[in-house]
RNA sequence: GGGCGGUUAGCUCAGCGGUAGAGCACUACGUUGACAUCGUAGGGGUCACUGGUUCGAUCCCAGUACCGCCCA
């Protein structure tokens, strides 16, 4: 016997680990079955699950689990991700936190290895999380970005991608984490607008006595480093003196004015002083005027200006810059408010203004990132994006909902070169040598060009070295090792041979993410689940990510596997509050799935998710909704309690189509057209269309209507039809457990298992779309259900206490009315309770009456009715009737409306005025033999 | 500044060229050996605003206002 409640708790690790154990999350690997894949969007191993995993992974089950239901050969590949800057810093802060050395302390070598540890240890978390959501992932095939084959992959694609010139070093500005200490991508910086100021400074001009130009800059510190100042070719104030020189503050250094159009005369005072090393754009006009570029910070942002060759080249010593060079080591921001302080003492600064501006920050540290002059290899990403385009463009790969190809056009058409190195430890090491350059020809060494090697391996590494060398080579660990080795040697040629030395840096994470769609099913090697899986059907994520995963995995795919990574992309929506705000940590109103799953069970939030997940809309998420969607659960447990007191059993052979009660028929029609639209819901990714149609179909057809109106069959009626609508009501909630499974796993295949169904529900067929649809009996049930309504309406309106029986009569019925009333008068009697119902030519006196169709349906109430309550309610529908109707009939009178609309339309309308008409007239006869009794 | 999306019941949201819907909340009543995590009934809407297209606009188009996001 069912209890009266599903009881998640303690149900759901139970069914999921019986699920586990069968196998059941594995492809069928069904050579006749169509293959259907999905990678899932790897979590961070330091992560936890958020309410965007929640809905990411369960309309990524959803899907899943309909195409295992339809036979389709399924796999959901799972895995997580290595997430570099991420993981470094939880590490970092655990050994603070405990007291440990920190990671310099420990060594690259060590520290790596507690990351490893760290992760054996915690890694599992997500993927535990998820499998309490219920993700059907086939775990078996579990990796991680850094496992051996990952690796691998990684290795050979830096290699190729290196060979084929689109992996390059170079020297350029980088956005330089000072917290961190690396460097990182573009999309990795936030703009924040930041409340600062402007502040105007004068730089004298260099031999025109009292002549300052007056340059803005909201970044005062760097004005170390500027190397000249920028006027607009055509400023009338200015054209005199370009080319005429200025002489830096603090500094002494004369740096030139320059004409570059990158200065705008509308704002400001229509001159800029120019940092090429500091500023990104000052930099773009540094190389277009061969300005020298000064770095003035060090790696953690303190200003580096003793020692400085760059700085120091070409200043005089003075007092001044003596003074200035008391700077070094400080702070930025430190040095800021003092180079502000030394201006305006010497009466250089014009004004100060309030100023709100865009300060680019470090989307982990958390902190202002610098633009720093630094090398770094680089991903000539713009080759790489054609095809990436072209694809898209063609259709092969289609974004849904639509309009994410344009974000997607966009940035691959604009796409900046993509900065992979990182000056991290925790990642993929870059495949990387380097040695000093030679020149065997002239038998020279240039120490300080280095040669590099890029190859799979070691070993590879040092073939080619010593092609290159014609010595032997040896492996150092790094450069400082290696100046060791040939610190008194001439030719830098040991008697080991040369020293070649391996990349520190390590690609960004999304260089082995990129990857995924092929390296998780095994490339480089051949594999059969790389020829069966790939291209994987569809992508489901989030459409942040669309920069940092989709489009590099649309280009790394289309490069080594020369085919697209996935067909579809669903983009789905972001989980906000129910106010609409972000979730975030700081506001403090982050939702726990994992709360909700205590809760409510994972059914409940899986369902609300699907429910809310509308196309191209953000999802806020109140928790009424969850509530809501766990009582649902609740409502189709005690369906299937009720056939288990029926003793309602399966019989395999049933086959709604051989029914012959119009209520089975009928239950059988409506089962079919919810199975059609569930089943169009998800294919088409409505999700929300598809759970609405399930969620009526249960409640409001299915239990409201169905289940009711059979009672008095279970009850008294005849053998024969009672085995008949068993039989039914057990396939319709049959139907019902399936259709819901993709939605809510547990509480369905708990069902189908505690009421004997046979193996597994997940892995039973999807119900067919085609099956028996009768006309006939559901005219009759809308007749039945409308009367029932009707009646419990008025009965409610005519405040007849809930418990009393009334008698009803239906009057003026015609041969259909009559006969429907025939075959449904029992349940017609029970659910509107009725003491009876009879037929009559003349609806009696003192009753209330319902116009339906084309009879009324009279409850007399002798001594209960209210006369005046009921002529109001007659008054009150004939006003409704009379409103509709004459709008109707406005639209009639309409020339152009009868010319111009579709005939159907026309004719609709006609229908309906002639509907309303008669209704009419029968509420006025209503209304007169009323007030015949006042 | 450029782009995208939104504005529908008290709240959270569907929907749609012809008759405006759900969940929650609210009100009243509890009746039937599935279910009070329930049942029955009910109240509640100028579909942001202004124009246009159309026989007809909440829906399509343009503009405005406000909100949100992305990119510079």
């Amino acid at each position: 016997m069912l209890e009266k409640h599903f009881d998640p708790a303690r149900a759901e690790q139970r069914i999921y680990e019986d699920w586990e154990k069968r196998g059941a999350f594995k492809p069928s690997g069904n050579p006749e079955a169509e293959a259907y894949s999905i990678v899932i969007p790897p979590p961070n191993v330091t992560g936890s699950l958020h309410m965007g995993h929640a809905l990411n992974n369960t309309i990524q089950d959803i899907m899943v689990r309909f195409e295992r239901m339809r036979g389709k050969d399924v796999l959901w590949q799972p895995g997580t991700d290595h997430a570099g800057i991420a993981t470094q810093m939880v590490v970092e802060r655990k050994l603070a936190a405990q007291g440990e050395p920190s990671r310099w302390e420990l060594g690259r070598e060590e520290f790596v290895r507690r990351v490893w540890e760290w992760k054996e240890e915690s890694g599992s978390t997500i993927i535990n999380q998820l499998r309490r959501l219920g993700a059907s992932c086939d775990w078996s095939r579990e990796r991680f970005t850094m496992d051996e084959g990952l690796s691998r992959a990684v290795r050979k694609v830096f290699v190729e991608l290196y060979r084929e010139g689109l992996i390059y070093k170079d020297k350029r500005l980088v956005n330089w984490d000072p917290k961190l200490h690396t460097a990182i991508s573009d999309l990795e910086v936030v703009p924040t607008e930041t409340k600062g100021y402007l502040w105007h400074f004068r730089y004298p001009v260099e031999g025109e006595e009292g002549r300052f130009i007056v340059v803005a800059t909201t970044r005062p510190e760097t004005m170390l480093g500027d190397t000249a100042v920028a006027v607009h070719p055509d400023d009338e104030r200015y054209k005199d003196i370009i080319g005429k020189k200025v002489i830096l503050p603090l500094v002494g250094r004369k740096i030139p004015i320059v004409a570059d159009e990158h200065a705008d005369p509308e704002t400001g005072t229509g001159a800029v002083k120019i940092t090429p090393a500091h500023d990104f754009d000052d930099f773009e006009v540094g190389k277009r005027h061969g300005l020298p570029m000064i770095n003035i910070l060090a790696a953690d942002a303190t200003l580096l200006l003793r020692d400085n060759a760059d700085f120091l080249q070409g200043l005089e010593k003075t007092d001044e810059l003596e003074q200035t060079l008391g700077l070094h080591g400080v702070e930025r921001f430190e040095a800021r408010a003092r180079i502000v302080a030394r201006m305006d003492s010497l009466g250089l600064v014009e004004k100060i203004e309030d100023h709100v501006h865009m300060v680019p920050y470090g989307d982990r540290s958390g902190v202002p990132v610098e633009p720093w002059l630094t090398d770094q290899w680089y991903v000539n990403a713009k080759v790489l994006a054609g095809p990436a385009l072209e694809a898209v463009r063609k259709g092969d790969t289609r974004f849904i909902p639509d309009n994410w190809k344009k974000t997607y056009f966009d940035w691959l058409e604009n796409i900046q070169p993509w900065c992979i190195s990182r000056q991290l430890w925790w990642g993929h090491q870059i495949p990387a040598w380097y040695g000093v350059g030679v020149d065997r020809e002239e038998d020279k060494v240039f120490p300080l060009k280095r040669k590099i090697f890029v190859a799979e391996t070691e070993q590879e590494v040092i073939e080619e070295a010593r092609k290159y060398y014609g010595h032997d080579v040896f492996i150092v660990s790094n450069f400082s090792e290696a100046q060791a080795e040939i610190a008194n040697k001439k030719c830098h040629l040991t008697d080991r041979g040369f020293p070649i030395w391996r990349e520190e840096d390590v690609l960004d994470t999304w260089f082995s993410s990129a990857l995924w769609p092929f390296s998780t099913l095994g490339w480089p090697d051949e594999t059969p689940e790389l020829k069966r899986y790939y291209p994987t059907s569809v992508l489901v994520t989030g459409f942040d990510i669309i920069f940092f995963w989709v489009a590099r995995m649309m280009m790394m795919g289309l490069h080594f596997m020369k085919d697209i990574p996935f067909h579809d992309v669903y983009i789905h929506a972001l989980v906000r509050d129910e106010h609409g705000a972000k979730m975030s940590k700081s506001k403090g109103n982050v939702i726990d799935p994992l709360e909700l799953v205590d809760r409510y069970g994972a059914d409940a939030l899986r369902f609300t998710l699907a429910a809310m997940a509308v196309m191209g809309r953000d999802i806020k998420l109140a928790e009424s909704r969850v509530a809501g969607y766990r009582n649902f659960g609740t409502k189709l447990w005690n369906a299937a309690r009720f056939l288990e007191m029926n003793e309602v059993g399966r019989n395999p052979d049933f086959d709604p189509a051989a029914c012959r009660e119009p209520l089975n028929r009928w239950i059988a029609g409506e089962a079919l057209r919810a199975t059609r639209a569930v089943t169009e819901g998800i294919e088409a990714y409505k999700f929300n269309e598809a759970a609405a149609a399930i969620y009526q179909f249960t409640w409001n057809v299915y239990c409201d209507w169905y289940l009711e109106l059979i009672k008095p069959v279970l009850r008294e009626g005849d053998a024969a039809a009672r085995e008949e609508t068993r039989a039914s009501a057990r396939w319709a909630l049959d139907t019902i457990l399936k259709l819901l499974h993709p939605f809510m796993p547990f509480i369905t295949e708990e069902l189908w298992q505690r009421t004997g169904g046979e193996g597994l529900l997940m892995l039973s067929a999807w119900p067919s779309g085609e099956g028996l649809v009768d006309e006939e009996a559901a005219r009759d049930l809308q007749w039945v259900i409308g009367a029932i309504s009707a009646i419990r309406s008025t009965r409610a309106e005519m405040n007849v206490p809930a418990g009393m029986k009334i008698p009803a009569v239906l009057a003026g019925a015609g041969a259909e009315s009559r006969r429907r009333l025939a075959e449904w008068k029992t349940e017609i009697i029970r659910l509107a309770r009725l003491s009876d119902i009879e037929l009559a030519d003349a609806a009696p006196a003192k009753a209330a009456q319902i116009v339906h169709g084309e009879a009324i349906i009279a409850l007399p109430m002798e001594g209960v009715i209210d006369l005046a309550a009921e002529t109001a309610r007659l008054e009150k529908e004939i006003a409704r009737a009379e409103k509709d109707a004459r709008g109707i009939e406005a639209r009639l009178a309409n020339e152009k409306f009868l010319s111009r609309a579709p005939q159907q339309v026309v004719e609709e309308n006609r229908q309906r005025l002639e509907e309303l008409k008669a209704r009419m007239e029968k509420l006025h006869a209503a209304l007169d033999r009323l007030k015949a009794l006042g």
